[in-house]
DNA sequence: ATGGAGATAGTCT
DNA sequence: GACTATCTCCATC
């Protein structure tokens, strides 16, 4: 499992580092994981971001210590996780994007209602819904043994970065903060 | 392959 | 009361 410290660091820098990253989550039903192969850095200095109007009820855990869950619920059926990076008291985090399907794709697939690999966790309320991810994951720690965690992967591999504008955002599209793996099957779009 | 509308509820002004 | 860090379905090309 990765550590506290993997998270203490500017959310553009971390959005890059959690490329690769496996995601991990344990529920009674059953084990999820998968690769994340695509991510979004949002930090105060954000028009875009939650955190950009200071901090709120919904947006407090952004402002927490790194390596916890934020997860918000939005357009009134769609849950999205994110990582939240640096220091206390600084609210910046990373948005998972789209994940490549490891373990538990069975499950996967009978939480989503889809048979095609490649539709299981290709956008960020995807990938929550597949595995399980809601509120009630909110402000959990990444770090300390829970059943929502994250870890390095198994075999040393290599892969180029590639950086682009972001998605489904009113404001601040002009960003290029949004990262993903260049050349996966599994990103959103 | 691409595009638009609708669903649906929590959060903030 | 308006807006939303989205998805799915159905239309048309």
């Amino acid at each position: 499992m990765l550590g506290e410290d993997f998270f203490r660091k500017d959310s553009r820098e971390l959005a890059k580092d959690l490329l690769g990253v496996i995601l991990v989550h344990k529920t009674k039903d059953g084990t999820t994981s998968g690769v994340i192969v695509e991510t979004e850095s949002y930090h105060e200095d954000d028009e875009a971001s939650h955190t950009f109007g200071g901090k709120t009820r919904r947006n407090r855990a952004m402002f927490g210590p790194g390596g916890h869950a934020y997860v918000y619920f939005t357009y009134g059926m769609h849950y999205c996780f994110n990582v939240v990076a640096g220091e206390a008291g600084v609210g910046e985090g990373v948005l998972i994007r789209a994940l490549k399907p490891i373990n538990g794709i069975d499950l996967m697939k009978k939480r989503r209602n889809k048979n095609n690999l490649k539709e299981l966790c290709n956008g960020p309320a995807k990938l929550t819904q597949a595995m399980a991810i809601t509120k009630a994951n909110y402000g959990m720690s990444l770090f300390e043994g829970g059943d929502l965690y994250l870890k390095p992967p198994d075999e040393k591999h290599t892969f180029s970065i590639e950086t682009g504008l972001r998605i489904g955002i009113g404001k601040a599209q002009e960003k290029p903060w949004r990262f993903w793996i260049s050349d996966s099957k599994y990103t959103s779009r």
